[in-house]
RNA sequence: UGCCCGAUGGUGUAAUGGUAGCACAAACGACUCUGACUCGUUUUGUCUAGGUUCGACUCCUAGUCGGGCAGCCA
């Protein structure tokens, strides 16, 4: 299954968009198959980012195209080169090793040169060159071309210059069941069009009292179709074209024009964008472009489970301070998720699970967390670690002897190797494993009781010392070394496996667990997400894990045995003193109640 | 109530006019030096009403329910 998601030679998944696209491939529509991703840099990328992200990325690579990454920057207001940047290390990372081959980059400042095609004017942008000196794709960087592209629709008669006030246009639009009316500015001469958008252009104007408008039709029942702004003024520095426009585009010009620009074959969007789907095509008609015109295509953006996937809503989080950032690792945002040691190719195959079509519909968490735990099975190195030590003494093991053990790195290697752990008198183990009452059906250690250090000897509990309060400050066992493997009792049955760590070889690392960070399926539903943050997401606990985990690094996927899956916290740690991340817990089929995270 | 989109087990998704299948979840069982993994078994589904057809999840009509659209946001 995983295949599917990292190998080229797998067979990729199908989906009505997919369908689609092979058959444009049969009738050899384009040349080559083009799609991009187009973030805006208002925020960070989550979740439901990757699901577009695995979708434009895999039908490129499927079809030996491309993918753009495009920063939808046409508003200045929102946008910032914070947010630029971390979308471009998260993308990279998202697709690295999968379709970073795909990936459409542009040599660093370039814009599209002035170009003819079949002897009309064209300003497509050629292929991407290789990653140095390279950047993604900006829609600020069409600015030249798309104030061209206006005045060619002026030009035919299809745009003007609207003088309304922002509060007047609304009043003119109508609703979505009465008919709008048209505007008093909508027969100007193309002439005195042409000179009014030159001196929006030029600065003559303050912001909000003159905006350039496609002349459609102010009765249409798709209100995108009645006379839509598509120039702004803004007198507003922008993070990439810095104060050389005062004047910019507005998403539903720029973006089909930017696709065109790039060569797009298949645009692909989310749901609330097929009312807009007629002005795609009005605008790139009304052109009469040279090349190949790109399509639109919709399909249900994720909704996801007891998490939040709205850069809004992620961004107050951030502001409010709920979380330390938009990498907290409780974040469903794709830098959270790599900071708390999801890997890349489980949130792949999660979009690959989830599928692509039109219904929008609520998926549920427990989806991603079998992804991560499938990959992390596959890939995790074992190690042993004690999260809540309870110090136990093997009576019969003299102080200082160091009774080496083998334990196996990773089971589901094809060639599972080892690495030595030391067995020394006095060892920790986990607080939930022993119980001077034992439940029903308790395999672990109890007052007279059996049970196995996983990788050592069978041993039984035959003290119980308490401090004066009656807490619990030691057991005290004894081994069986016989039960060693390799020795006589090797074969020597016992219900429970528990792990363990020696006490004198161990070290103190601090572990962070993470709880989900909503306590109901649908956080906004009620819109006031705020108030179901679960008070516990986060615990943090002194665990003692064991001396070769000091040499752990940040990406590297761990388990601890039996408790769940961890990695070292990239940002968070001290010299000498590691800080993990609990990415998820081991399933747990004993203890009952809500899914643990 | 104008236009648009959608509806298949608890959840997500497949079947494109010909046996409703897969994954997740749940339950039970086997195995186990991780109560993990793995394996086996089981439960549960085509929104409603008409129509077309030898045959409808699929096509048509109407309805019901859910979602989207009235930013000079994307």
């Amino acid at each position: 299954m995983t295949e599917a998601v990292t190998s080229a030679a797998a067979p990729a998944p199908a989906d009505f968009i997919r369908d689609i696209v092979a058959e444009d491939v049969a009738a050899r529509r384009y040349a080559k198959i083009v799609t991009r991703f187009p973030p805006e840099p208002n925020g960070y990328l989550h979740i439901g980012h990757a699901k577009s992200i695995c979708l434009n990325f895999g039908i490129a690579r499927e079809n030996h195209g491309r993918c753009n990454l495009r920063m939808d920057d046409t508003n200045p207001a929102k946008e910032d080169v914070e947010y630029v940047d971390a979308i471009i290390e998260d993308v990279q990372w998202l697709i690295a090793g999968w379709a970073d081959h795909c990936l459409g980059f542009k040599p660093k400042g370039a814009t599209p040169a002035a170009q003819v095609t079949d002897g009309r004017p064209d300003f497509y942008l050629g292929a991407a060159p290789g990653p140095d000196g390279a950047e993604p794709f900006f829609a600020s960087d069409y600015f030249g071309p798309l104030y061209e592209f206006a005045v060619t629709l002026i030009g035919k008669g299809r745009a003007y210059v609207c003088d309304l006030s922002p509060k007047e246009t609304e009043e003119y639009r109508g609703s979505p069941d009465k008919p709008g009316r048209d505007s008093p500015f909508r027969t100007r001469s193309v002439a005195e069009n042409l000179d009014l958008f030159a001196r929006m252009k030029a600065g003559e104007f303050p912001d909000g009292a003159r905006s350039l408008r496609a002349k459609i039709d102010m009765a249409s029942p798709n209100i995108w179709l009645r006379d839509p702004l598509l120039y702004r003024i803004r007198h507003t520095a922008h993070h990439h074209t810095g104060t050389q426009w005062c004047i910019y585009p507005l998403y539903d010009f720029a973006h089909c024009l930017s696709d065109y620009l790039e060569g797009i074959t298949h645009s692909i969007c989310t749901l609330e964008f097929v009312d807009h789907r007629a002005l795609y095509d009005w605008l790139l008609e009304s052109l009469g472009l040279p090349r190949a015109l790109p399509h639109q295509y919709e399909f249900a953006k994720l909704n996801l489970g007891y998490t939040l996937v709205s850069k809004r809503k992620l961004l107050q989080l951030v502001q409010e301070k709920i979380v330390s950032g938009w990498d907290d690792p409780r974040m469903p945002t794709i830098a959270g998720f790599r900071r708390r040691g999801v890997p890349a190719a489980a949130l792949r195959q999660f979009a690959y699970a989830i599928g692509v079509t039109k219904f929008d519909g609520l998926t549920d968490v427990a989806l991603l967390e079998h992804t991560i735990r499938e990959e992390l099975n596959r890939t995790a190195l074992r190690r042993l670690a004690v999260l809540k030590p309870v110090k136990l003494v093997l009576t019969n093991i003299p102080a200082g002897e160091v009774i080496a053990c083998d334990a196996t790195n990773n089971p589901q290697d094809e060639n599972p190797t080892t690495r030595s752990v030391g067995l020394t008198r006095e060892i920790y183990i986990e607080a939930d494993d022993f119980a001077e009452v034992p439940p029903p059906k308790y395999f672990r250690l109890k007052p007279g009781g059996d049970v196995r250090l996983k990788y050592a000897c069978i041993i039984t509990c035959q003290e119980v010392v308490k401090d004066a309060a009656g807490r619990i400050v030691e057991l005290h066992c004894t081994a069986d070394l016989d039960s060693r493997a390799g020795g006589p009792n090797a074969a020597r049955k016992v219900k429970g496996t528990i792990h363990w760590v020696s006490a004198t070889q161990s070290i103190a690392a601090e572990v962070r667990l993470y709880d989900r960070l909503f306590n109901v399926p649908e956080p906004d539903a009620d819109g006031a997400f705020l108030t179901h943050v679960n008070p516990h997401s986060l615990e943090i606990v002194t665990a003692r894990i064991e001396p070769a985990l000091a040499a752990a690094a940040p990406g590297q996927a761990l388990q601890f045995e039996r408790l769940g899956y961890f990695a070292v916290d990239a940002k968070a740690g001290t010299p000498g003193r590691l800080t993990f991340n609990r990415t998820i817990s081991l399933k747990d089929t004993w203890t009952k109640g809500p899914a643990p995270k």
